[in-house]
DNA sequence: GCCAACGTTGGC
DNA sequence: GCCAACGTTGGC
């Protein structure tokens, strides 16, 4: 059992969608360190925050658990798709990924105040220049943050 | 295998 | 829209 943050642009899914959908593909990854996350490391019934970036006020906003074991990104061989990869064959797909199930959506927690918490200093999200779409949340910091999720907002 | 050029991410 | 940081590509 291991612990993620997973980011979306909330233009694309937001929290909110996922409540909706109930279960969505996570496609689009295109990095291969956050791909071999999704492969090799996660494991169904993992629990990830879900946080939206790439919008006025990023931040964690609610919990999602991967539900599904990898297989291809469908994205990968769609020509009229913003992720399509030409490089990658069918009979080899370079892109896999995993189901997330919505799980509970908590009080908004911005990456600002985030970044106030000495017990959350060595984060990898809060790293410098990190980039990574998908990153490990160790067991302590997914406790203290998970307290704030069951606030009121 | 090196590394410069380029593209992308993502906060601000 | 800017820009720092990082990943990928491709020539050599």
């Amino acid at each position: 059992m291991q612990y993620w943050l997973m980011k979306s642009e909330p233009d694309e899914v937001s929290i909110d969608d996922l409540a909706r959908a109930g279960t969505v593909p996570w496609s689009g990854v295109r990095n291969y360190q956050a791909r071999n996350f999704m492969r090799d490391a996660m494991q169904v019934g993992d629990l990830a925050f879900f946080y939206h970036s790439g919008c006025a006020e990023p931040g964690i906003a609610g919990i999602c658990e991967v539900c599904s074991e990898p297989y291809p990104d469908a994205t990968q061989f769609d020509p009229h798709s913003a992720y399509h990869d030409p490089k990658s064959a069918p009979d080899k797909p370079r892109w896999l990924l995993r189901d997330v199930r919505f799980v509970g959506k908590g009080r908004y927690l911005p990456l600002a105040e985030l970044r106030s918490y000495v017990e959350l200093a060595n984060m990898r999200l809060l790293a410098r220049g990190n980039r990574l779409s998908i990153t490990p949340v160790t067991a302590e910091e997914w406790a203290f943050i998970n307290r704030f999720m069951a606030e009121k907002s």
